[in-house]
DNA sequence: CTCTTTATCTCGTCT
DNA sequence: AGACGAGGTAAAGAG
């Protein structure tokens, strides 16, 4: 049977995916949605996410067989009833627009580290997104002059946990193991809260945290 | 007007979210999934993820406004005109069932020890999932005797990265810190493959990488 | 291409 | 309710 180029599909059916894992799902009545980008997914009555996805997948209906397939992965859906099938035309590739960012909270500190770090901005050159070992820091304040330590922040958008806290150690390994004995190294952790067990880990570790706010 | 329990709807809309953080999505043509257990989902032509979403909302439809509302987050989707409205009934609620999981490598390790770490099974108590500090450590064995270090292992499904080694050193951290001097202390970092950073950081840090399989 | 990080992560699980 | 980690994470961004 000819399938539109994307459609929502409401059946009784059931489902096996092999691939990065595999799975199966037991005859029930799902939810289909196929794209225009040929990515397919299989909905549940319930949450966000899909039960069965795939990205860019060629799919056949063939008998009451629906497959979908991929380079390294493979849908198979046995449609036992068709409720609805609805072909979806013109569908809008708009992109969304996200305000409130990681990036926004960490300019705010680039700008004004005299408030948020309380030092001094004409001795330090921000660089923010400082790349060192392939991975971008989220700010470097490297001093102008001698006698200051160089600071190192890490930023998150919604709180500071533990995680946050290595996340900083691995940057402050990597760069302590760079430039050595060149500098003294101070370590910042940046959000607009902070866990009971994030604020235990920076203190341990001497890390700073410093409450920023959209 | 009245808005089936669960339902799926075509429309050109514009779509305005407030919450954990904001966003606007033009006018266009949407797909918008309302589900019985009361999330909300609005897709755009491209990609698994949803452009906007919510879970557990309750929502109205007031003139030509479709209103979601939780706790903290709001969607607004004010609808232009409805290309389909479909009410989907009697959805299941089936589970998926997933196989080729982390806890299956790790298994693998637990009962063959011998095999992928090179030590004698009745010299160690192994212990998965061992709470260290709150959080569960892969695996860890437990030396019975006098004169062998604990074990400590962290598996992944996929690949060791150099977060996995992170990963590691804090549990090992925790465990060095809680245990002291009462062992030596081992790491190994065990999944399908390793990357190439992953592999640098593990030598860095003494930890074995033990290729398993499913 | 590969590798790494982000995310309105989502979702389960445990305190 | 908050915290924490896994995920077939997906998707974006950098090199």
């Amino acid at each position: 049977m000819e399938l539109p180029n994307a459609f929502f599909l409401f059946a009784r059916a059931e489902v096996e995916y092999d691939g990065r894992a595999s799975s199966t799902l037991a005859l029930g009545n799902y939810g289909i949605l196929r794209k225009p980008d040929g990515s397919i997914q299989i909905h549940g009555a319930n949450l966000i996410r899909p039960l069965n996805y795939m990205g860019k997948a060629s799919i056949s209906w063939d008998g009451d067989v629906i497959l979908a397939r991929s380079k390294k992965e493979v849908i198979r859906i046995r449609v036992d009833c068709v409720h609805h099938l609805i072909p979806l035309e013109e569908w809008s590739e708009t992109k969304i627009r996200l305000i409130r960012t990681e990036a926004e909270l960490r300019d705010k500190i680039v700008v004004d580290p005299e408030s948020y770090l309380g030092i001094d901005p004409s001795q330090f050159e921000a660089v923010p997104e400082f790349v060192i070992d392939g991975e971008p820091v989220d700010i470097v304040f490297f001093p102008r002059g001698d006698g200051e330590c160089l600071r190192v922040v890490e930023v998150k958008r919604t709180q500071v946990t533990k995680n946050t806290c290595y996340q900083l150690r691995k940057y402050m390994d990597a760069l302590s193991k760079h430039y050595k004995e060149r500098y003294g190294y101070l370590g910042y952790v940046a959000a607009p809260k902070i866990t009971k067990s994030g604020r235990k880990c920076a203190e341990e570790h001497g890390y700073a945290y410093v409450p920023v706010d959209f």
